[in-house]
DNA sequence: GTCTATAAAACGATAGAC
DNA sequence: GTCTATCGTTTTATAGAC
C-alpha cells in the first residue's frame, strides 16, 4: 500500500527476530531473507542494524506510558480500589498478548548498562510509572478513597509490582498474578505509614 | 600457586569483561589479552567460549540460594518481622557491592529464553526462594508471629520484589528501597486474606 | 528501490612447535 | 601449558548496474 510498507515490513520483521535470537544473532542477512528483499536493499532503508534497534526502541517506548493504561480522572471513591485492580492486570493481559515484548526489553535493559542513551529512556518511562501512581494516589487521597500517607513509597512499590510481574510471566513462572496484584493494591494501598 | 590459577583468572576475568560488554561483545582474543595468555592457552582450559559462560553460570547459582540469605530457625516470635526486615536488606547490600552480578544475570535470563539449561536453573532459583519465604511464613504462624494466611501468594510477592529490587538498583534508580522492603514485610506479611 | 557481487574485518577455533 | 601462525566462516557494509 503505502510507500514505505517495506520500511514497516522491516521493523516487524526486525521485532520478531531480535526477540526470538536476540540483537547479536540476528544477522542483517537474516532480516533481509525474512523481508524477501536483497541485503544492499535493506540498507537503502536503514543505514545500519544498530538504526534499526534504535527506531524499534523509540516505537516501543510510545506505548508503555502510564496514560495508556490509566486514566485518573476515571478514578471514583466507589470504584478506586477494584479499578486500581483491574487496570494493573490489564498491563499482565497485554504482556501475554505479545510473547516478545518482554524478550525485547530485556536486551534494550542490557543495552542501558553500555549506552545512556537506552537506559534514559528505560529509567524515563520507569519514572512515568512512580510519578503517574503518586498522582493517583494522591488522588485517592483527595477523595477519601484511601489513607494519605507514604505516596512515593507505595508508587515505586507498584512500579516495581509491575515490572516484576511482567518478567516472572514472560519467563512462564505460574505465579498467582491476579492475586498477587489484588493483594498488592489491597494492602499497599490501604495500609498506614510506615515505623 | 595452585596449577589451575590460571583457570581461575579466566572465570574471573570473563565475569568482568562480559558484564562489562556482553557475552557476544567479548571475544576469546579479549579474555586472553585481559589474561596475559595467548588464544590456544585460554583454549587449552576452556574448550569454547560457551563453556566459559556455563561454568560461570553454575558457580553464580551456587551463591544465590534462599539458605544463604535466610536461616529459618533463627526467627522467633519476638524477632521475626525485624528479622525479615535485616535479612531481606542483606541482599540489596550484597548487589551493591557487585555491580556486576545484575548486569550478568540479565544476560543469563536471555540466554534461558532460548536454551532450557539457563532458563531452568534460574527458575529453580526463584522456586528456592518462594518455597523458602512459605516456610518461612508457615514458621512466622506456626510461632504466633503472624496470620496464617496467603503463605504462597505472600511468599511469591516477596520474591517478586527482591528480584525487582535488585534489577532496580542495578539501574541505577534512586528509589527508597530500604522503606520499600519494608513497607513490604509490614503489610504483606502482617495483612489478611484476599477478599 | 532493488539487485549481484564483493570488500574488509572480526570471530571462534585449530595445527603444530616447544 | 603456552606459543606463533593460520584456517574457515560469518559479519556489517558498500560499489555499481538496473
Amino acid at each position: 500500500m503505502s510507500i514505505s510498507s517495506t520500511y514497516t515490513t522491516i521493523l516487524e520483521t526486525g521485532y520478531r527476530l531480535f526477540a526470538e535470537h536476540g540483537f547479536e544473532k540476528t544477522s542483517m542477512t537474516m532480516i533481509a531473507k525474512e523481508v524477501n528483499i536483497s541485503k544492499p536493499a535493506l540498507y537503502y532503508h536503514f543505514v545500519s542494524k544498530e538504526s534499526i534497534i534504535e527506531v524499534l526502541f523509540d516505537e516501543i517506548c510510545k506505548s508503555i506510558g502510564f496514560e495508556n493504561f490509566f486514566t485518573i480522572q476515571d478514578y471514583t471513591n466507589d470504584n478506586f480500589e477494584e479499578k486500581l485492580i483491574s487496570d494493573g492486570l490489564r498491563i499482565i493481559l497485554k504482556q501475554n498478548e505479545d510473547i516478545y515484548y518482554t524478550r525485547i526489553m530485556n536486551q534494550y535493559q542490557a543495552l542501558g548498562y553500555r549506552n545512556p542513551t537506552y537506559s534514559r529512556k528505560l529509567i524515563d518511562s520507569l519514572d512515568g510509572f512512580t510519578t503517574g501512581f503518586v498522582a493517583l494516589l494522591q488522588h485517592g487521597a483527595r477523595i477519601g478513597a484511601i489513607e494519605d500517607t507514604d505516596a512515593l513509597v507505595k508508587a515505586q512499590m507498584l512500579t516495581m509490582m509491575i515490572d516484576s510481574m511482567d518478567n516472572f510471566i514472560s519467563y512462564g513462572l505460574a505465579y498467582h498474578y491476579e492475586a498477587i496484584w489484588t493483594k498488592a493494591v489491597v494492602t499497599i494501598v490501604r495500609g498506614g505509614t510506615v515505623r
